[in-house]
This record gives C-alpha cells, structure tokens and sequence, in this order.
DNA sequence: CTGAAAGCGCTTACAG
DNA sequence: CTGAAAGCGCTTACAG
C-alpha cells in the first residue's frame, strides 16, 4: 500500500504538479487533453491527495466541530440523531468532516484551541449553558460560531431556532378547540430561552392558565403534574412544554384515574422519539430538528468562507402534530 | 491573530526548532534549564502547533471516524449519546478527534477513502448491516477497525460486545422465578447476531417458550405482542428482546385487559431510554454501553500504535435490572 | 543533549 | 494555459 502523491501523478500524465494540482482541485482553465491524462494518471494510480500538505497550504482544515452538552443532559435531548443527520447532509458532499465534542472537563478550551490551531474552521454550539463564556469568546476573536437555539442574552452572533412563542401558541389554539375549560401548562426551566417563550407564548393564548413549572426532564414532569392535579383537581387541558415531561406526566393522570384525553387533553413539544413511546401516542408541536441542523451547518460554512460576515438568526416555523393525548 | 510557530518559540527560547519541538512532544532528553525557557516562550507566545504540519510529517491523523447506520436506524439505536461518551472519554485526553459518519450515499467508501489518504487513523463501525462488505475491505486492507458487535460471520476482526446469551439467560431465570408457567418470547430479527443469540439464550433456559418474531422496532413490538396474545391467550411471562419492541408490546397488553406485571411479567433487553418511558417502567437487561464504547477506542488505538497486531474480542457481562415490569 | 538540514505532499503567486 | 520554485509548519534521522 504504498502512497502515491501528486508528483506520481503528473509524472504518469506527463505533465507539471502545478498542472494536476490544477485538475484536482478542478480548477477553471486547464487543456482539455491535459486535464484527460492527469484523470487518467489518477484513476490509474488510485491516486488520493494527502489532505494533511493540502491543509498546510490552505489553512482550512475541512472539518468542522458539534459541541454537545454531556450524557446526562443530553438525555433531556433526543435529537442527536437527526442534528448530526442534518449537518451531515449539507457537509459530507463538500468532503468537510464533521467532529463530536461532548462536554467535559476542559471541552470548551479544547475547541477554543482546535479552532485557533487550525484544526476546526468552526464550530456548532447545541445547548450551551447560558452562563457559557465560550460563544462570547468565539465571537469575540472573530471566529466562525453558530448556536443552536437564540441566546439568553442578546449578542451578535448567528444562531438557528423554532420559533418557540408560535409553537407554544399552537398548542393553545389546539387546546381551546378541544373545548378545554380549565388549561393549565407544565414549563420548562425559565432560566433557558425555550422555556421562557414556550410559556409566554402560551399565556399570550390563554392568560388565565395555571402554571407549574418543570426543566425538561421526565422527572420534573412527573413532579409537575403530581403537583398541579392537586392544585387543580379540574383541569382539564395541558400544555407540557417538552415531550420528554410529558411522558412522565401521563402516567400520574392515569393513576389519579384520569383518562387521557377523554378527562385530560395533553400536548407536548418537540414530537421527539417520547411521544411515540408515550401512551396513548402525544399530540405535540413539531420542530424540524433536521431541516434546522442542516441550516446551521449551512450558516456555518459560510461565515468561513465568509470571515466577518454579519450575523444572521434563522427562525423555523413549528406545525403542530395531531395524535392521541389531545 | 497572528500564527505563533514552532520557529518563533525557538528564537524566543534562543534554542532551535528541533529542541522547541521536542519539549512540546514530551520527548525524553532535554536539559532542564532548556525545557523550562521552551516551556515560558510557549506560554508568553501562545503558541498552539499547526496539527496539519505535524500529521504530514508523523502520518498520523489523530482522528478516529465512527460509522453509524442511517437515522431511521438510528432509531432502533437509543444509545448514540452513550457510544460517544464513551468513546470520547478515552480519545479526547490524547488529543485525537472523533469525527461522525452517519450512513449515506457514499459514505462508508467516503470512509475508505479518508482512512487511505490518512485522514482517518482508524473506525469503529456500529450496526453494519451483516451483508455489508466494508468490515472485510478493511481488514484486508490492514486498517484499523473495530466492529460493535460480534460480526454475523466469524472473520478476524477485532470487536467488541455483550453477552448476549447470558442476558436472554438473566432474563429467563427472571420470568422463571417470577412463577411464570406460559413464557414466550418476542424475538429481534434473526439475520444480525444480537437477534440470534437472544433467542438461543432463552431458549437454553425456556426451551418451550413460545416463540414471536419481531425486528427489534417498537412497530413490530405491538404487532408481535398482538398476534402472540392471540395465539397463546394465557402467556403470563415474556422476554421481549428490546426495550423499544417491550415499549410497543406492553400498550397491547393494557388494551387487552392483561395487568403488567401482574398478569404478564415483561422483561426487556437493552435498558435503553425506552426501559424508563414505559408505563410501567421495564425489568429489563442492561448492557454497559459506554464502558463498551471506551473499550471500542482503546482497541481501536491500539491497532493504530501497533498495526497487524491480532485481532481480538472482548465480551462484556450483562445485568438484570429490577423494575416494575416483571 | 543539541542543531543544521532534509523532507513530509501539497498549493499558489510569478513568469512566460 | 503551463511550469519552476517557493513555502506552508512541523519532525526526525544524522552528525557532533
């Protein structure tokens, strides 16, 4: 297995490196019989350019970094999958390689290095805790950066997002049709965009509603409704702001005797994998988890090859998905 | 942002560039007082070394790729978090990169490619689908790979899984001490080596089990789950062989007036998020998915140091969890 | 233990 | 349009 390089190439097609560097690279104005025989040589050598030389020259790693939050939260977070589905799609076929950092101690710093060395063009923030100083930093040293999700605090910085308020309003609407009386919605934390607009734009629709708050997680939720069936003992609508919560919640319904959604309507958020395993299957408001990841991939790669570009927010409408629990 | 080079902490140092590279790779035998000046030119210039010009000189990557299966099989596949956790808790501290695959068009020769041109040092494959000749190329190739699983052939390749058979045995006994007198079991398909050595292990422990063959999707759960209750009414006892065929199957149950765990016993197999968003929650068999997935690495880097070295499997011993389901 | 020098494989002004 | 040449930033025999 021995390597072949250019050299081997221009040698074989009898013309100059620069010349079948050319072709490689498919660059404009290169003979048409020329261009040929280096197609030839490559094919025939089973040439294959050395990206690490090719890397040195153009200072572009073609690769980008996904900073993920650790296992444990991202349990409370079952789009990996179709995140790295999404940008995949849009990075693969530019031959860009896309790299998995999951936070842990010192992660951050590492990609803060890996992006300044050279060995990620840029990087895509998912769940960043608010208080993070790293998208600051990013931004501030003028690197290429987008996060999933608006931050907490306003800053320059390109970010992708649902529009949270108009899914939370959906829900609403849905349950208002069902003729609900006494709605009550189940929050996510509000120290997170998420959970702050998810609640207001449900109170926007239904300024009455009770409100008990949960963080996102399965436990919270069932937490939450242990609580709120107390509180509320009539209630008969409920709007849970993350699926993942509302399948813990259910089953508190069920064991206080409540039928879903003949006594109890319920809608989620996210139709994540736990609405399929929620039972009866959850009604809930759908983000297009894919479509969006492969727009922050697509952000992405622009702002590097674009350095200093504006920043941009990407604002993806939610649909509200209709199936059993209300 | 001006790039700080190796040539300029040397002149900083007032040493040359060999020796600045050689305190930065640790290398043995350098003067005390040298290092220490190499170390403060480091420090005061910032420097971060160019990985691109060191991998054209070393030939070594330090990016390991993982190949998954597509996102609809992905599906089946709750564990993604928990392989990368794993993975990342032993490579990132060496510095080396974990770059994503996700199955494509093109993708795994995608992958040939970039470990040929040496942009990749080595790949763990997850879920091959068993027809799929990329393992073998590999190996023939003498490239670093370590399959998740046990390989449906017997092939020289070096892997890493559970034991299977011992689980469907734990999950056996469990019915069995349960008092249950009708077992059955709802089987994952029989074309991969988890889905056959399921069914083998419980049928060593249950060899009149009745026997409903699924796919390992919750989809084929509720079927499976449907047509066993009719065709052997009193099963009071099954193993279902995953948490997401369990999380369909246990919803069919509850339709038809049956208890769980009180008059059906389910046990499942994966402990995989599924085992805690069913109603009740599920009496399953765990796998150590991450310490597994560490393991993945650590023989994958091992290859990578010591290339031909022999390929070897490790099993790992599977537990029963106790919940409420059987 | 240390340094001068070669070389890793590519791209890209610069001439022609 | 094409080629000779310089250079990207590092590591590593090879002498000393």
């Amino acid at each position: 297995m021995k390597r072949v390089t250019l050299e081997e190439v221009a040698r074989v097609a009898g013309v100059s490196r620069a010349t079948a560097s050319r072709v490689v690279n498919g660059a404009s104005s290169v003979d048409e019989s020329l261009r040929h025989a280096v197609q030839r040589a490559i094919s025939s050598t089973g040439y294959l350019p050395n990206i690490a030389a090719r890397s040195l020259v153009t200072r572009r790693a073609d690769a980008i970094g996904l900073l993920l939050p650790d296992e444990r939260r991202m349990d409370g977070d079952p789009h990996l999958a179709s995140v790295v589905s999404g940008v995949t799609r849009v990075v693969r076929p530019l031959g860009v390689h896309l790299v998995l950092m999951m936070t842990g101690p010192g992660t951050r710093e590492q990609a803060m290095s890996d992006l300044r060395c050279g060995r990620l063009d840029g990087v895509i923030l998912v769940h960043t805790d608010p208080a993070d100083p790293v998208p600051g930093q990013l931004i501030e040293a003028g690197l290429p950066v987008v996060l999933a999700g608006r931050p907490l605090e306003p800053m320059p910085i390109t970010y992708v997002d649902v529009n949270q308020t108009a899914g939370a309003a959906l829900a609403a609407c849905r349950l208002k049709s069902l003729q609900c009386n006494r709605i009550a919605t189940i929050t996510g934390p509000q120290d997170t965009p998420a959970g702050q607009d998810r609640l207001a734009g449900f109170l926007a629709e239904v300024p009455d509603a009770v409100v008990v708050h949960g963080d996102f997680t399965r436990q919270s939720g069932v937490a939450a409704m242990e609580h709120l069936i107390r509180r509320c003992p009539d209630v008969d609508g409920v709007f849970v702001a993350s699926d993942l919560m509302a399948n813990g919640a259910i089953p508190v319904l069920h064991r206080s005797g409540r039928k879903v959604p003949d006594d109890v309507a319920v809608v989620g958020f996210d139709d994540s994998s736990a609405a399929l395993t929620s039972e009866p299957e959850l009604t809930t408001v759908r983000q297009p988890i894919t479509d969006m990841a492969a727009e922050m991939a697509r952000q992405l790669l622009r702002q590097i090859t674009e350095p200093r570009s504006p920043a941009v927010s990407v604002v993806f409408e939610p649909s509200l998905v209709v199936r059993d629990s209300g």
